[in-house]
DNA sequence: TCCTAAGCGAGACGGTACGTCTTGTCTTCCA
DNA sequence: TGGAAGACAAGACGTACCGTCTCGCTTAGGA
């Protein structure tokens, strides 16, 4: 059962969640102040370190829901060809986002999204990797890390170069480039029925 | 002629920059502000901004150092795999650096110097793509991109895992990474006579 | 007839008022806040408020209870030399809760507790004055104005000079102070036979 | 030789003090924030407290400047009745300054004062007594306590009543009351060419 | 005996001032 | 005459309290 206060603090943190969004809309992410965030979101200065120690924790909770919808979100519409993790989904998500995500891709924010994103898509990818229990040449992580750091900057550069492409041609550039590389990782042949990567090797 | 300023100027500089390396040593990045910084050079608060503009600017300048350093020294000792960047010198000479670069591979100047290291490397290897004259299925600017996205993701990884492997090891885990991909890209078959990548997909 | 809330409430402003005396002596006044006394009261902050609108009003309310019983106890014991008011019992009394009135001499509590016992003596003893029938140069609230200023004053300085002498000798020196200048101020010579002041002015 | 720095100095102080009175006159001193008098003086904050530690501090220093200033002035003027600090010229220098005074003398930056005036007085008035030379019945501190702790009574009393009697007529009230008493304490009696009290016990 | 309204504890909240910190500009002095 | 020394305006930071408020729980007194 939800007590009461419970319900007051998920209010407040939807508040200053919104509030941090809408002005890095506007300012990007180092040109906000604490004052400005409890200002727009009409909240007093306690109350927001109440919740959060500080305006970089504040962002990495939205990041974290905008992460969960969209891995969840992506794996629901999926029919990507990449069985790790959504990237086509990703893509056409970042797509629709676009404002938000061009102020992140090198802006002040930048780094702590690129930092929460790395770590949470890698683990997120490893753990992939360790249930389809392939066995591979190459140390998981390294090639969790591979995967997630490859798909980030080339989303960084689609971003950055208004993208030119369209989510599925990125998508597919970014495919063909890890795919034969992970392929070749897997000491065993994969099993041709449960692996869709087999094409691009053909 | 080098004038009798030019020289003071000369010694300033690297003065500051000296006093930067030495307390990011001892902090980290982030925890340094001007002052530490001009106190330890024994150099008034206004001449450090006459020389740059900011804490940034003076870090950037010393990261260009490194890397010229770097690149230019590995591409001597060459014996990499590699035909497009240094990657197996870069790996050896971080190692040799080690206490540097793990304080930025995660730290605070780390946005700064991934985004200065990521534009820097990737402009490299694109002009170096352009010079082989291969013919590519997909942008150069998105296989160059890849590249240096993925070679820093590797490296960040290594760094916080102590480096558990040896600068050839890993260097030899990342090429079996990207390669693949990078010969797929290539629409007609290389030429196998200017191509030392041949031998990753056989 | 009491009901059961005026009970309780009367236990909750116990309470309080013992709550913000204990923290009094451990601390002094100002480093006490509304949430150190609550908490030792085991009482709500709600419940604080209530009852007093400040922690001065808190105060203050403790300094009557303080101020009528010293006062009236004082009077009974009587016996001073001082027709207008016990000021031997005064500091008689002060010396017994030296601890707490220590605190209140010159520290934070002070200048609430000076004003209040300043307003308070001068009225009693300008009724005093009044009820005496005496004819007096001076204005009879300057006089009350400088029996009670005078009084605090030496009480503060005793106090501060930890009470070297004996409540009878300072009372004795007080009294050879202001006595002489009010007999002055009495027009006619006052009667012999109804004012103990006279000797004095022997 | 003055240095630049210490003219800046004074200046800043100079500043600092102005806009703490001139507000003072508009709102009283616990209305006044930090912030008030730094924007009211275009100084800094952080200059604020390379100065003085509080807003307390800032007002002592005035109160100093305000003291020293008044019992100079006035022992110059002299022509008091009262030998031991110029009673008449405070009364006469608090008449002129009217509307600071009265925000002083019962509103909240009140206690702050009384406790500076009442040291500085009697520290004064001891001082005197000492080099007076002469033999009291009551230790010197005690008398000066009187002194001043009943002229400070009698001021606030003069303030809270519009002044209705003129510097002259309450100074006179003031030595009527505490002359004959002071004169008391002297063992021995005063040489009479010396000493002015003498016709107030007449 | 049950029901209802008061008194209460708990504590989240908006608001505001604090004292600290850092930045980049500016002025003065000295070598 | 250029650089060190450092005062300064500006303003964000995180902390501390305040007085208001909403919520359920408890409990005594009238129905």
């Amino acid at each position: 059962m939800k007590t009461n206060h419970d319900r007051q603090s998920q209010r407040t943190q939807r508040l200053l969640g919104d509030a941090l969004v809408e002005l890095m809309m506007e300012r990007g992410y180092d040109a906000i102040t604490v004052k400005d965030i409890i200002e727009r979101a009409n909240v007093g200065r306690s109350t927001f370190y109440a919740h959060y120690p500080s305006k970089d924790e504040l962002f990495i909770r939205q990041l974290d829901r905008v992460i969960n919808v969209l891995t969840e979100d992506a794996a629901g519409e999926a029919s990507s060809e990449n069985p790790y993790f959504p990237s086509l989904g990703l893509f056409q998500h970042v797509q629709q986002q676009y404002k938000l995500f061009k102020i992140l891709s090198w802006g002040s924010g930048a780094d702590l999204m690129i930092k929460h994103f790395q770590k949470s898509l890698s683990e997120k990818i490893e753990r992939r990797l360790q249930e389809s229990g392939e066995q591979l040449d190459i140390p998981a992580p390294v090639v969790a890390t591979f995967m997630a750091g490859s798909f980030l900057s080339i989303l960084r550069w689609w971003l950055d170069n208004k993208m030119t492409y369209s989510p599925e041609e990125i998508d597919k550039m970014y495919l063909q480039l890890i795919v034969p590389g992970i392929e070749k990782a897997m000491t065993r042949p994969s099993r041709r029925d449960d692996v869709s990567l087999s094409k691009y090797t053909r």
